[in-house]
DNA sequence: TTACACCCTAGACCTAACTCCAGGGTCAAG
DNA sequence: CTTGACCCTGGAGTTAGGTCTAGGGTGTAA
């Protein structure tokens, strides 16, 4: 009861839809749920958490066969294998958080500009970053 | 000469191909370009920055319809529209600059986790990262 | 004036990650 | 023991962002 759910109330918790839930068990990103008599799967509330792991990590640009890899409990998996994995995942993060902080600064150079001119000239139409942009100056 | 390119040479200095080059043409990313007598595009190498500048923007997550509506350069381009547009990426950016230092943190953890049964186990095929991913803890 | 690398268009095809559909079964409440 | 919400499977369809193909023209160096 308190750790046993079915298909829809997961999907509400963890907000994908059935579909995915079904989708991620044939990638096999979750393991396969059992079943009740009737041939409805039951999950726990780890499950949930696990969904929203894949989430989290596939919003920061990992794909499902990425995320797979690193949530592969399959018999063989081994710590070196794991360790290895997370090891180039974090250095791909790192440049991935370096180029993310370069673009947020290129970004708010353009609102200053931008801010600048609509206090200089308010009824301007001719916005300096559109002309920037446009002929983009390499950062 | 020095500032006129053939759609090849902008692929490859651009590091997209020929096809993704039309393709964005088709999609208003870049401006149509003018041609020679016998239909040949003809770019300069104002292009080839502002390719880069897509696949910047494109690494960090935003798609190719917000990167045309920040690239929009039609007549009606207005300053205050552009700040606006601006404004709203800058706080996205930062909403997944931290979320990305949180998830790097957590890989951290795991990592170092991994590194330590390692070193007191190292014959260890039990991963604790495994069992650990595998339940999801939240962080 | 031909050889050969390069370019053109329209439109079909591809991959990832879903999303939808038909046709049918399950189950708790009343 | 029926009703209505919910679940099942297999397979087709969708979207974003390209990538490829067929069939044909261009440009320039030898």
């Amino acid at each position: 009861m308190g750790n046993s759910f079915r298909i829809g109330e997961v999907a509400e918790r963890s907000g994908v839809s059935i579909d995915t839930l079904r989708y991620y068990e044939r990638r096999n990103l979750l393991p396969a749920a059992p079943r009740t008599p009737g041939g409805y799967r039951i999950f726990n509330s780890e499950t949930i958490d696990r969904v929203l792991f894949i989430k989290q990590a596939q919003d920061l640009g990992f794909s499902l066969d990425e995320i797979g890899s690193l949530l592969s409990t399959n018999g063989s998996s081994e710590c070196r294998r794991v360790r290895d994995l997370l090891d180039a995942k974090l250095t791909e993060l790192d440049t991935r958080l370096k180029s993310m902080h370069e673009f947020h600064d290129k970004l708010t150079r353009y609102l200053a500009e931008c801010e600048e001119e609509l206090k200089r000239h308010p009824d301007s139409a001719e916005c300096p970053v559109v002309v920037e942009i446009a002929h983009a100056e390499r950062t």
